[in-house]
DNA sequence: CATTATGCTATTGTATGCAACAGAGGAAGA
DNA sequence: TCTTCCTCTGTTGCATACAATAGCATAATG
């Protein structure tokens, strides 16, 4: 009854429910720009600077800044200004604690309820998957189509909202994987994704949200948020350690 | 492991990220506003006249117009300013849905795992439920304290996201039953949350999901959710016609 | 030499000014 | 009378200007 009550369609037609259009364009160009580590992490947003590169003035930007903020890109303290989000290990865990959840409403919502569009829709979105890890190895490009991938069965929900925190959750786990991921962690999520899809053609909620409950737990196994509390340096040090040959005692 | 690995004490104190301090009293007086029904759903939002009621200029109400439209509690059209939101029936069913998955995720990470402290807290929070609604009714403040013992529990999980999440949906929810409630909605909530509190204790996890999904399932009866699909129109005229004897075929 | 005081600079916080757009109301024409 | 166009006002979109704060370098002092 719910699979695609609004408008379905996935694409791009905004619902138009949106501030000045200038702003948006810095906000998506920002958004963008963090997504794909053009800036990384812990990098300083200076308001001045941001406007003069994008030719338009610090109001915009710090428009933009602040609902990047709200979204958790940004960190914004006080008189000292914005800069991109360095997401802890704690921070991190907590993400894929909503996350975890939020998917599950999502399965739920979409188990045995997909239309043949929405089908094809989806498989070709793997198939972009694939072309993207053969080509770009494993990029950011890699990780962001695979964020996509879970937003799009968010929209097909057609409950707005949760397609909206979906989306900022995926935003926030493409930093910390990013941070924290091995390489090659988009390995083999190419083929969950598959089997996800092959999941919400049957009927078998319990499933399908399985399914999804183990996919989230890889996804989050790739990236080291296995080790237990440690002070921020050591987890900072521990790759460049062991490349290293250095083993800390 | 993770009842309340942060700070805990869900008290005031917050983490002190935010933006400007004159910025964030603006955003919180039309917070309390639009919650408490002082500026009711639809209601025009001009930058000029709330700035000059409330001291300030427009760039600061203007920010946090901005902020409350992320969250949901206004909206923004372009060139045509802001409104308190007038959320469909639509979209309430949205938030409840949303709620219901993360209300439940707070439910798993807390079974069990509650401190004396913590109980203590949350039942002098229900007393306090207690006294409002014995006193003012069932008015705005019945709703607001209904919201924050949710927001309570969420915040016990030490996750921030989810509570945040859980707070945003809380404010939405506290506009939606004030738009779709009917009267003495909240009247038996108080129980409710008792009987949470009591399977919280417990250790069966899977019996205080149950709970709060009943709970929540409760409070979305007692608004106006259960109507099929409605014109709008129809929704907004529906309580008149009643309360004026009439049927509409 | 260490330490504290102090002015400077760079950046944010806030206010205001100007241009653009939407909508209401009236005037002109059919 | 109805329609159409136009002006006119109120409000937003955006830019700029001014005030305030943080951090740093430097200098003064014990």
């Amino acid at each position: 009854m719910s699979g695609d009550r609004k408008s379905s369609r996935t694409g791009k037609g905004r619902p138009a429910a949106g501030k000045g259009l200038r702003s948006q364009s810095v906000y998506r160009a920002l958004h963008r720009a963090i997504i794909e580590q053009a800036l990384r992490p812990g990098m300083k947003l200076p308001e001045d600077s941001i406007g003069e590169e994008l030719g338009v003035s610090r109001t915009l930007v710090r428009e933009a800044l602040g609902r990047l903020a709200v979204e958790g890109l940004v960190e914004l303290k006080p008189n000292k200004g914005a800069s991109v989000s360095y997401p802890t290990l704690e921070e991190a865990r907590d993400v894929f604690d909503v996350r975890r959840a939020l998917e599950r409403q999502v399965m739920q919502t979409l188990a045995g309820r997909l239309t043949a569009a929405q089908v094809a829709l989806l498989e070709k979105h793997v198939g972009d998957e694939d072309v993207a890890r053969a080509a770009g190895a494993e990029g950011p490009e890699s990780i962001r189509l695979a964020g996509e991938f879970h937003v799009l069965l968010a929209e097909m929900t057609g409950n707005a909202l949760l397609s909206r925190y979906v989306q900022e959750l995926c935003s926030r786990c493409s930093l910390i994987l990013a941070l924290y991921g091995r390489p090659h962690s988009s390995e083999c999520a190419v083929n969950e994704h598959r089997e996800l899809i092959e999941a919400l053609k049957g009927r078998d909620v319990e499933a399908a949200i399985r399914l999804m409950d183990h996919h989230l737990d890889a996804v989050t196994a790739r990236a080291v948020l296995a080790p237990r509390t440690a002070t921020e340096l050591r987890d900072l040090l521990a790759p460049y350690a062991l490349s290293e040959g250095l083993s800390p005692p």
